[in-house]
Order: structure tokens, then C-alpha cells, then sequence
DNA sequence: GTAAAAAAATGATTTAAGTCAGCTTTGAAA
DNA sequence: TTTCAAAGCTGACTTAAATCATTTTTTTAC
């Protein structure tokens, strides 16, 4: 857990670094790297940036998660993503030259950097080995949003619940998934009430166990073909 | 319309890439492209490449429209994008080094080019101005698939349906839209009997015009506000 | 530790949209 | 021109999921 406090990281000891985009960093770039980024902590439900802003530039999480989400027409968000320690964040609209369509507030305490847009994409420019992994990255997540778009359109909402169950436990790693239902219920796409029903249900059927807020995986296998994975 | 023939397409005289990745291409740059390119005719419903296979280069359509879809559990399409002239498909894939996780298949008579994997990367690395140009496209549809996704999520069939129709106004262009229902359906996210269904509704607030298959927009204004758009 | 606020849970009811079955029109090929 | 399959359309029925109204539990802030 995180303390209460601003925690300065390095970049060249920072273990969050081995897996991004940043993670084939030799000393020397990662040290230049260091020297134009800024650290810093963000605590619950602050937000990093929101819709309609312009990029400065980007965040780098090196603890804590962070949702990336867009709003319907009455305000409903309705959650894209959550991003992880190691994960970059805020960089999609600054190749698009436009304001940001969607927007990101941390779920949880965190320590997050952050570089600035210049800086940001002179490393992009010279580095092929980074440009080429936001280029990765970019298409990856175009075919998750596909697959995304498909679940949406044909999965019921017991199914994508299953579906988003696993992926959180990834997201989550050793650690329970700990959100609130209305922002689980914004990640599957449907009403808290339903997201509630269904749960006890996993419940009843073993395939989950909640400790309040928490939810705990007993049966991944289960919930994976349930939801047709 | 389109000849039931092959029709050559020289590069630096195409109209249609004017409009697309390639249109900043100087003479030179042109010429380049148009050696190593293929042209071909395809027929109605062929596949440019389906969901598993690798990619060995990209499409750049000439003229025609082409669907791009994924395939849920049951085989049914849902459709993400549809392409026409200067736009070029393929090439999202190879950038993730991974297998295609959509497929493309024609939805009308097509003149469409071939540019094979390792020139197409060169062309990438060696031309900065292409490269943020995919990097541009790249991000911009990003965003586009997170506001498809809010869309899935919560708005109605009815508001959708209206949604896809705006969306396929400026797609067809000066034509009028010319979908299966089956199709309209796969795109919108929904059945083929509620697509018709609210066709008709549509029709009777003279929202829209059919004259047989093909759909013309009478009251583009009228469709978006129902889009809430 | 307590109070207040926020989140979670439950029940009752409504409804949008899917499914199934059958009929009609269209357009491509013989 | 005729034929026949594919596509389009309509009606009846079912159901998954949304909505609304309350109550209970958990979390947060003092």
C-alpha cells in the first residue's frame, strides 16, 4: 500500500519502467529521461486530465491505477480502460493533435510522472525503439477495442461481467479488485443495480467472493468460459 | 460506377490519394510508391483479409467501400469501420506483429491496391511525414472506437440506428447508402428484425427515404439530434 | 468512536429489444 | 422470361435488463 506521502522515484531504478514503453531505456536514456520528468502523488479520484483539455503532455504511473473513461450524453461514464503501475497515459491525443477524448482520474492513491509534451515526443522522434512500441501499443489497443465494441454489441451483461472480472483480476494482479460497483458497472456497460444482481449471483455460484468492497477470483477458469474466453 | 474490369491506377494521378496517408507524397515519393504496387479488382463481397491470418502488406482502396468486422462467438459480424476510396486497411495489424484480429471484405466492386509488408515499413521509417500520419490516424480512431464503445453502452438502438446513418451520409457521399440490412444491423449492434423495424419508424418521420435496398437521408439535422449528436 | 454521507443491496415493475415463425419482394442466373 | 434463393418485412411472444423506490451496510470525516 502506499503511504500518505510524495514518494520521489528514479527512473533508473524504477521497477514500473521494465514494463512500459520506457523498459528498453538504456542507462544513458534513462537517466535523460529522468531529468525532464517530475514526480508526482495524486490521491483518490483525482483526476490526471479530463475530456476537451489539450495534452501537455505525459503521465507515467509508478504506483497505483488509474480509469480512463468517456461520458454519455447525461454524464455516465462509461470506462475504456484502467491503467496500471507501468503504464502510460495521455499520449493517444498528442499524436491526434486534438483535445482529449476521454479523460482519466486515479482510482486509488498514486505516484505518477509526468513529462512534458516537448520533451515527450523528441524522444519519440529520435528513439525508433520507443516510437516503435507506441506504435505497437496503438495497434494492440485498436484490436482490443474491436473486440470491445463486439462484446458490447452481442455478450450479455452477465457474460461481459465475466469477461471484465478476468481482465481485472490481470489489472489487479496478486491483489483484490477493489472498485466501486457504479465504476465496475461502467466498465461492463450497464446499470449498478444489474452489476449487483449479477455479482451475487457469481457469488452463489462460487465463482467469486466479495469482502465488502473487494472481490476475490475463486474460479477464473469458470468465469472465463462463462464468458466465452 | 465501377467497369467489371481491372482498371490500372498509377499512384501519382490517383484522386483518391489525394485524400489518404499518401497524399503528402511528393512527385518523387509517388513514383516510388506506384513501383511497388499491385492493382487489383475485386468483386462484391471478397475478402481482402480474414481474422487469423497474417498480414503481408496493406490495401489502399481506389475505389469501393470495404467492411471491417470482427466475428463474436457465434460467427455473427459486427462491424467497426467502413472504408472507402484513399483509405488504407491493413496496416494496424502490422505494427502489433500479431495476427489479424479483424477482417476486411468488400461490400462492392473494388479497384484496390497492394503494397507488400516490407516496402510499406520501409516507406514508414525512412518518411516522417507518413509516419505521423499513421500515428495521427492511429490515435484519432482510438478515440473514435471509445466513443463507439460509450455509444454500445448507452444509447438505444433507435439513437444508434441514427447515429450509424449520419456516420454513413458522409461515407457514401454523393451515393446513397447501399447495406444489407444485415450489415446495417451488424454495424448498428443489433438484429436484423428491429434494424427494419425502426427503419420504417424512421421513414414514417420522414427522417429517411428507401428505394429498395438503398437508403437516402432526407433530414440529416433530424438524425442527429436523435443521435444526440 | 461517532455521525453523516456514500455506497451497496433488495424488491417491484416496466420496457426495449431479441427470438421465432412465416410471408413477400427482389434480383441474379438460367 | 422464368425460376429460385436471398433478402426484406411483419406479427406474436419472450426475456434481459433498465428504472424507481427503499433499506441496509460501509466508508469517510470530524
Amino acid at each position: 500500500m502506499l503511504e500518505k506521502s510524495h514518494r520521489h522515484v528514479t527512473c533508473e531504478t524504477c521497477g514500473a519502467r521494465k514494463d512500459s514503453l520506457f523498459g528498453s531505456f538504456c542507462e544513458a536514456d534513462s537517466s535523460n529521461l529522468n531529468g525532464h520528468k517530475t514526480c508526482n502523488y495524486f490521491k483518490k479520484n483525482q483526476p490526471l486530465f479530463i475530456e476537451g483539455s489539450n495534452p501537455r503532455g505525459v503521465f507515467c504511473i509508478n504506483e497505483g491505477k488509474v480509469k480512463i473513461f468517456t461520458r454519455g450524453e447525461e454524464g455516465k461514464e462509461q470506462i475504456i480502460h484502467i491503467a496500471k503501475q507501468g503504464e502510460i497515459v495521455g499520449f493517444r491525443a498528442m499524436f491526434s493533435g486534438e483535445a482529449y477524448k476521454v479523460a482519466a482520474t486515479t482510482l486509488e492513491e498514486c505516484n505518477i510522472c509526468f513529462i512534458n509534451k516537448s520533451d515527450f515526443l523528441d524522444m519519440v522522434d529520435t528513439n525508433p525503439i520507443l516510437r516503435n512500441g507506441i506504435m505497437r501499443e496503438l495497434s494492440k489497443e485498436l484490436a482490443d477495442r474491436a473486440t470491445f465494441i463486439t462484446n458490447m454489441a452481442q455478450k450479455s451483461v452477465r457474460e461481459r461481467l465475466a469477461f471484465a472480472l478476468v481482465l481485472l483480476d490481470d489489472i489487479y494482479e496478486n491483489e483484490m479488485i477493489n472498485l466501486t460497483r457504479e465504476d465496475l458497472a461502467n466498465f461492463v456497460g450497464t446499470a449498478t443495480e444489474t452489476l449487483i444482481r449479477l455479482l451475487k449471483d457469481f457469488k452463489d455460484d462460487n465463482l467469486i467472493e466479495t469482502h465488502a468492497r473487494k472481490i476475490e477470483i475463486l474460479d477464473k477458469k469458470g468465469l472465463m468460459s462463462l464468458a466465452g474466453v
